[in-house]
RNA sequence: GGGGCGGUAGUUAAGUUGGUUAUAACGCCGGCCUGUCACGCCGGAGGCCGCGGGUUCGAGCCCCGUCCGCCCCGCCA
């Protein structure tokens, strides 16, 4: 029976000691920090989960007999995160405190020391501060989560996890699972496929969201519904995007827009206060966030996630250019004829022309080299350049590719348009309305942090919540020139949109909102369509039969015949919270075992291939690439 | 599928126009040291310059290919 563990039991944590418990014999156990050989004596830092204590070895502590002696000629041979326990007395360190420790007031003079396990050199320092590469650190990803910063955001998770549970209890909803291996559905996200050993050739999907499941409970009169849930999407990956990601879901019945958003409001409100201690009454004293429709949103800023911790809008000149007929600059009249010839529409235009106003304070930070920069950064995204104007005295253009040809009228009315000034650049984007998004949202952000308007990465202390509302039912697919369902076939139109579905498609609203938080977008839902008729013409709207309705979705429109409530719902992403609440850089920051960006685990080295013995048993060939 | 950046001791980086023995800091190893807490001092070891090919008298450096990591577009809510 070992003396350590089994005879002296840890007293004690590493942050816990103070003045207060001075005399006391303790025992601590933990990985050894640092270590400063005296020759005479010799410090240790002693680091658990909780924090540091310093253990003093000195060889002539009295009154435990020799054992101080062997413990102090053990300690000579301790390196850097060796696992071991110790004995010994609190005492105060006098005129020696370390400010730096909360611990720092008192230390242990050890009376007895054991290794419970040796450990190779590290290949990072186990410190607050490193600078090694995230490559090296996902390598050696259970050393880098023995290090504080990330032991902070798993705390992070821990306690919204926890926020998230209480709150929902509190209120009445029920912690329900849903099954992870569900019907595979060709259409929206791609699927991580499961084969199937009892059907070979058959699939299940690991499930993109308990979507249709939520749905299934409020048919089953559950009426309030939450769980936190793994989603997983085979889709690329990017900075706010893992292929196994935590969602935190809802689903309510007889509940319109404005009750989810309530309920939403109230639980981000209570993560706020308890995780940062920060009250977001401060800022919002009506406890409600602000709304903007989705049409403002992609005018302005260019997406459906603005962040607005700052300004510089955009604004959109297709208007202007087709009344003044392109005003005289050749690539504007192509545009403007398109519109005259009706090959475009001015309601639903595919091409459109938008400007950003960089305001003078800001654009005289810029060198013209930088500017020209900022086109190779465009570029990247697919524009075909930048074009751009410096405003001048009495609104004549400098420095730019217009600056000839454009007539006066149009530049009057676009610098009235823009309210543009004295020393003010303007930036333009035309073509194809998707890229000219794009290219605008991106950018726009881009200067902001070139700026200093916001910082690089992280939050800067500033929270800006924002509800964008009232998106369109269907977006225009443009290569297979239908309508498709923006978010998912079973989103309730405005009612007073119905009308539209046959007549208008792309001009009908929905109930579906996003949750948006510096520019992230971190939840998202919809009221759903609980009306069978107006289910139909939906379906008939995105070109879907009957035949294919039923053969993909028919378990769930089954449901939806036998009595089912009018219900919503919202799903948060719980990683992002993460990240944006800790100010982390990545979604790889606050996920404990995340993958890379080609959703590789360099850790385990998955994923790898199987044997040759599963795949028979699977009836899976794997075909080779063509060189 | 496309664009951009990167890969040199354990780690982070420097490395000139292609030139002789590839540097530094931290870490590591050994020695000394009883008040350190970024301990200090003395000494030492450590390299597939991602990988493969090419150009050259000569390649860390130039060229071609390839792998890996990161950011973005497409894709994805």
């Amino acid at each position: 029976m070992a003396r350590f563990i089994d005879e002296l039991k840890r007293t004690h944590h590493c942050a816990e000691l103070r003045a207060a418990e001075e005399g006391k014999e303790v025992v601590l156990f933990g990985w050894v920090a640092s270590y400063r050989d005296h020759g005479g004596c010799v410090f240790i830092d002693l680091r658990d989960r909780e924090g540091i204590t310093q253990i003093v070895f000195d060889p002539n502590l009295t009154g435990h007999g020799d054992s101080p002696k062997a413990a102090y000629e053990a300690a000579r041979a301790l390196r850097n995160e060796w696992v071991v326990g110790v004995r010994g007395v609190v005492v105060s360190r006098g005129k020696n405190k370390n400010p730096k420790l909360p611990t720092g007031e008192i230390e242990i003079h050890a009376a007895e020391l054991n290794v419970f396990n040796k450990a190779d050199t590290p290949p990072f320092l186990i410190e607050d501060e490193i600078d090694t590469g995230e490559e090296k650190r996902l390598q050696y990803r259970y050393l880098d989560l023995r290090r504080a910063p990330l032991q902070k955001t798993l705390r992070v998770r821990h306690k919204i996890n926890q926020v998230t549970r209480r709150y929902f209890d509190d209120k009445g909803f029920l912690e329900l699972e849903t099954p992870f291996m569900v019907k595979y559905t060709p259409g929206g996200a791609r699927n991580f496929l499961v084969p199937s050993r009892l059907h070979a050739g058959k699939f299940y999907a690991l499930a993109e969201s308990p979507q249709l499941f939520k749905q299934l409970y409020m048919v089953a009169g559950f009426d309030k519904y939450f769980q936190i849930v793994k989603c997983f999407r085979d889709e690329d990956l990017r900075l706010d995007r893992q292929p196994e990601f935590t969602q935190i879901d809802v689903e309510m019945s007889f509940v319109n827009q404005d009750d989810v958003f309530r309920t939403m409001e109230g639980l981000v409100f209570a993560v706020w206060k308890e995780v940062l201690g920060i009250d977001l009454h401060e800022k919002y004293p009506s406890g409600r966030f602000p709304q903007m429709p989705f049409d403002e949103s992609m005018t302005k800023y260019g997406n459906d996630k603005p962040d607005l911790r700052f300004a510089m809008p955009h604004d959109d000149l297709t208007a202007l250019v087709i009344e003044h007929g392109g005003g005289g600059v050749s690539f504007l009249a192509d545009i403007a004829k398109k519109f005259e010839s009706g090959q475009l529409r001015r309601d639903l235009p595919g091409e459109i022309v938008k400007a950003m106003r960089v305001p003078g304070e800001h654009a005289q930070k810029l060198s013209r080299t930088e500017v020209d920069k900022l086109e190779d950064f465009v570029k990247g995204m697919g524009a075909k350049g930048l074009a751009r104007a410096k405003v001048d005295k009495d609104g004549a253009w400098t420095q730019s590719p217009f600056a000839k040809t454009m007539t006066a009228e149009l530049r009057q009315a676009i610098n009235v348009k823009l309210g543009a000034k004295e020393g003010d650049l303007l930036l333009f984007q035309f073509g194809k309305a998707s890229t000219v998004h794009t290219v605008l949202a991106n950018l726009r952000v881009h200067l902001a942090k070139k700026l200093g308007l916001i910082p690089e990465v992280g939050h800067g202390g500033v929270f800006n919540f924002l509800w964008v509302v009232n998106p369109p039912l269907f977006e225009w697919d443009e290569d297979r020139t239908t309508w498709a369902a923006a978010h998912h076939a079973f989103t309730r139109p405005h009612d007073d949109c119905v009308d539209l579905l046959e007549k208008d498609p792309g001009k009908v609203l929905c109930y579906r909102y996003d949750l948006v938080l510096n520019g992230f977008e971190i939840g998202g839902g919809s009221i759903r369509l609980h009306d069978p008729d107006v289910q139909a013409r939906v379906f008939r709207a995105l070109g879907i039969t009957d035949d294919d309705a039923r053969a993909k979705f028919g378990f769930l429109l089954d449901a939806l015949r036998f009595g089912a409530p009018p219900h919503g719902g919202i799903a948060v992403g719980m990683d992002r919270l993460a990240m944006l609440l800790s100010g982390a850089e990545s979604l790889r920051d606050v996920i404990p075992f995340p993958k890379t960006q080609k959703g590789t685990d360099t850790m385990t080295d998955a994923p790898n291939r199987a044997s040759p013995e599963q795949l028979a048993e699977l009836r899976i060939r794997v075909v080779e690439p063509q060189p």
